[in-house]
DNA sequence: TACTAATTATAAG
DNA sequence: TATTATAAATAGT
């Protein structure tokens, strides 16, 4: 209604207000120190090691999760690799393929498209079979840290590691131990759901997409 | 302070509250069809395959965006490669490097397949180093859990395990962390011992494991 | 780690 | 594609 419209923009108007508030309040001071407002950056290295790595930790979360929600929901395949700048890898994939196996098909297919983030569409022609079982339910995060582990766990020789790989080697069973258990919470979580879901449609038994294509919507 | 907590709870409440309002308001208009809220989204493949490319589109554009400005921001090296439902594939790479170079980095291990949630390998026995036998004598229980924690890293599917297994598998990677602290303990008496010896044979060698950054990312 | 204020992302239309 | 109400992510504490 005209009262709603009315305080749509009154709210619209109200959030610009305090922005030129605020920037016309930062001209005034004619200090130096800018203080950043909350949730906006500048799309630049952040210099300071600490900020640098309080935040490579809270966006690589969210980009796994975001990287997992794309394969979920739209059945989409997906491989995420990423190093920290201290080296460590964190990685993610859909489906059951391997790392390898997915980035391997890129070879073979020529580019098409490429924009100025340096994304690049290829278009694959013949590489359209894509069926997979997704079964993922678990947290990404997790999931890499565990990745972690098991690369390590492949590559060292633990009678043969220093002191200072024997504690990083701690800290990554530690971890695999987190995730561990947080893969597990989420089994509750899951089964409990289901067990929800089961009591609503008691057909259904679970989330099997294979042959469910011409399927009732 | 109370009064901060109080607000805060308010806050809370009054989202609760909406919520409830609008659930509530839907119930009573007696209306079958379930507006779902905007914005949100249930985790599970969207079935309707218009909206299910849709959401696909934005979704990339927003995941690859956030991996473009992870890799700027934090000077991360990041490599993504999404395939669409369609089959189309689309890839970013941060740096010069190509997405071969960066994966390479990820598969020193032969034969091995590591993803997301499948922890496997073909034949572990050939490529496992995890090997305790630094004291064959003495080898505590720790090390022969830790062995058969390594040997279940190697040969479980962890998404498949059942609520028993994967209990079961929390306490082992428990065990195993007990080990590690155990062995690291050991290494430590023994590196003492050994630092005694050096003060009059000077021969050190410098065990620098390069990106050491305390705690986690 | 948790919280709050803002910014972003995005589902529906 | 643009709009907008909502939900999410997240910068700064």
């Amino acid at each position: 209604m005209a009262e709603d419209v009315g305080r749509r923009r009154m709210q619209q108007q109200q959030q610009e207000d305090e922005r030129l508030k605020a920037a016309a309040a930062a001209v005034e001071e004619g200090v130096g120190k800018r203080k950043r407002k909350r949730g906006r950056v500048e799309l630049r290295r952040i210099e300071d090691r600490t900020s640098r790595q309080v935040r490579f930790s809270k966006r690589r979360s969210g980009l796994f999760k975001k990287a997992f929600e794309l394969s979920v929901l739209c059945d989409a395949e997906v491989a995420l690799v990423v190093f920290s700048p201290a080296g460590r890898l964190y990685e993610f994939v859909s489906s059951d393929t391997s790392v390898e196996q997915i980035f391997g098909r890129c070879k073979d297919i020529p580019d098409t498209v490429i924009d100025d983030l340096n994304i690049a569409a290829r278009d694959p022609r013949g590489y359209c079979n894509i069926q997979f079982d997704l079964n993922e339910q678990s947290a990404p995060e997790s999931v890499s840290e565990l990745n972690s582990f098991a690369q390590m766990a492949l590559e060292l020789d633990v009678k043969e590691m220093s002191m200072a790989e024997l504690t990083r080697f701690e800290e990554i069973v530690t971890e695999a131990l987190a995730a561990v258990k947080s893969i597990r919470i989420m089994k509750v979580a899951e089964l409990t759901q289901t067990e929800a879901r089961l009591k609503r449609d008691p057909q259904k038994k679970g989330d099997n997409w294979s042959g469910q294509e011409s399927g009732k919507e």
